[in-house]
DNA sequence: CCCAAATGAGATAAAATAGTCTCAAAAGAG
DNA sequence: CTCTTTTGAGACTATTTTATCTCATTTGGG
């Protein structure tokens, strides 16, 4: 067993990945022969990978939270001002709508303890974002850190469904969502 | 059969709509047993009122569909600025969280045409508000009017499940929405 | 080219759930 | 109080989906 091959069967196992959280984006509901159809495999070399449903989901679960967690600190949060750092951080998670707007529907993940505590985890460098910003007076401060990391949360999804319902531009979406979630939707008072 | 007979039978119809609802959402997957279990009910009396799982989704749907009509239409959409109007409609919208925010999660409502048409119609009054508003100059004009009621839509259901998981007063519910939608979470340059 | 490992297709359990049916008990009208 | 209707509990069937297993075929390393 070569270095090459655990690459490829990882590489496999991260295209598998890809091609369920882009299915069950759309259809949270897909069969797990429906998701191997949907890959291109059969379903037993499915269950090779992912020993049952939930390993699948939780196996998803995890790499989202990956995902939401690289591309934060790749944004580096606690550089510049709050608002640019958000700005940052929201341009490089709304292209991820493919492998996170499942999360919105999948029931069986808020059922783990241990995943429900890995996804706040993984939400606290935004929100000790929010906070400096806060405390630099650049984000509102009666309304509480937590509320706005839940609802930047909710701009998102809002964000990825329109993605995939064709009613946003890829080159538009971060922007769109930037100028409501930062301004509002009021015309500010100039 | 009197009229207290259909009466007293669409009451209780509608108080199984209410506990269904108020169970899914917080288990997008209960069965039909837990449904009739969580309503006090047996499962045969509970396919006596819906003869099957899809005939009750879709009378929670429909039934959702027709509390915001009803909501809107109370809040008088037409009267005073779009500003004070969109206000009183999201002060109506907010305590309705228990009968609407299954729908955010209930896959089977996006699979009937029928279904996915009315709710399209039922955000007209919306739409048309946000259309009014932003003609008047107190909505932006650089964010599309659609996209502003889906993200309105988004940020309910925010606000709904903040509420599930207590990190929300009642009382505070709304204000905070409006607070967050209209203005953003950006400090006004005052 | 050869061979071990991985794959795909499908048969076959096993489990969960939707939906039906029966019957005794409860509820409600008059 | 009596009779009709509705209900609840549970047995039972049908259906769907998960999960296992077999085996012929394919793939890729050496």
């Amino acid at each position: 067993m070569h270095d090459t091959d655990t690459s490829l069967k990882d590489a496999r196992r991260i295209e598998l990945l890809n091609m369920a959280s882009e299915l069950l984006a759309t259809k949270p509901t897909a069969s797990l022969a429906e998701i191997a159809e949907y890959a291109g495999i059969g379903k037993a070399t499915l269950h090779r990978y992912f020993a049952s449903r939930e390993a699948l989901i939780l196996a998803l679960g995890y790499r989202a939270l990956a995902l939401v967690t690289q591309a934060i600190s790749a944004s580096q949060p606690e550089q510049g001002s709050a608002t640019e750092a958000l700005k940052r951080i929201i341009e490089a998670l709304v292209p991820l709508g493919d492998k996170l707007y499942f999360l919105l529907r999948e029931p069986l993940l808020e059922t783990h303890a241990d995943f429900v505590a890995a996804e706040s985890a993984s939400q606290l460098p935004i929100l000790a974002l929010i906070q400096r910003g806060q405390a630099s007076g650049e984000f509102k401060h009666d309304l509480s850190a937590e509320w706005i990391v839940h609802y930047l949360d909710y701009a998102l999804f809002a964000t990825w469904q329109s993605l995939y319902d064709g009613n946003l531009a890829r080159r538009d979406a971060a922007r769109v969502l930037i100028t409501t979630l930062f301004g509002g939707i009021v015309t500010s008072p100039s």
